[in-house]
DNA sequence: AAATTTGTAACTTAATAAATTACAATAGAC
DNA sequence: GTCTATTGTAATTTATTAAGTTACAAATTT
């Protein structure tokens, strides 16, 4: 089972809030079209990150908001609340309990794995969604210059 | 995308292949039936860690044998022997390049899960085949004592 | 030669993520 | 207060992809 575009859209829809705060109208349906995507699954999304206690939103109005400074929310957050038990590596459950190696080996799996998700999972705590914006921000005028420069 | 059962399932051929190597033939309806799947998934595995470098066999008789020994044969090396560039997290490639998010935040991603995703791997990189069999074999002889007290 | 097994391609099935449809509930404009 | 726009969520459908199956040629062993 693999990760879903479910969490890079999740972090996508909180930095959209932070950068278009104030400059455009924050409908499900104008972020569903900077991501691509429909203004439902969105909302979905949405309703998840609120529950996770990130995202202030209100029903009927299109102001949601960070429920948290940017610098306080890490990825890791974002990845639990809409990936929550979900894991990177998958066990193979049907292996043959009368084997010696099928018989252990979905325990002996499962720690290993969880070392090397642990791993991955203390990286994206490391990083921040003001981490995240700020590269968006610098990449962004990064283009701006050069385009300038061709003109 | 998640990681399928690919990783899981050639882990489980190669310690099958140590483990009861000279007790029972090691032929693939045999390796299957451990893995409780088909003997033309596992040939088809079997095929991807012998293309590794990983894994000798011979076409016509049931003789598999690990081309290194297991302490030199590491987790991540099995990854990569079945998954290549498979990725535990996912891009969203259909964002509105139009928009500041949408526009920026595939490359940046790349980069946090490019991180999170090493951390992980130099973790399997950690770990060797050897490891997982002395937790499997550890693992059984704890089930026998047990159940030899019950009787 | 016969029986067994591997190697691989082509196809089908199953699982699951994503998208869509539908509609009730709320908010704001007038 | 009514109209319009919007959110919140359930139910359904579609698309994607992993897993399983069928088929058969090539190699091995007896």
């Amino acid at each position: 089972m693999k990760i879903s575009t479910r969490f890079s859209d999740s972090i996508h829809i909180l930095a959209f809030i932070n950068i278009y705060h104030g400059k455009v109208p924050l409908t499900s349906n104008n972020i569903a079209s900077s991501i691509g995507t429909s203004p439902v699954v969105v909302r979905r999304l949405m309703s998840q990150l609120r529950k996770a206690g990130l995202l202030n939103t209100v029903h009927g109005a299109a102001e949601p908001s960070l429920a948290k400074d940017p610098t306080a929310i890490s990825l890791y957050d974002v990845f639990l609340a809409v990936e929550d038990d979900s894991h990177l590596f998958t066990i193979d459950h049907k292996t043959n309990p009368e084997c010696i190696v099928g018989g252990n080996i979905q325990e002996t799996l499962t720690e290993a794995y969880h070392q090397a998700e642990v791993a991955a999972e203390a990286k994206l705590a490391r990083t921040s969604l003001q981490d995240i914006i700020d590269t968006i921000l610098v990449k962004q005028a990064q283009k701006e210059a050069k385009q300038r420069k061709e003109d």
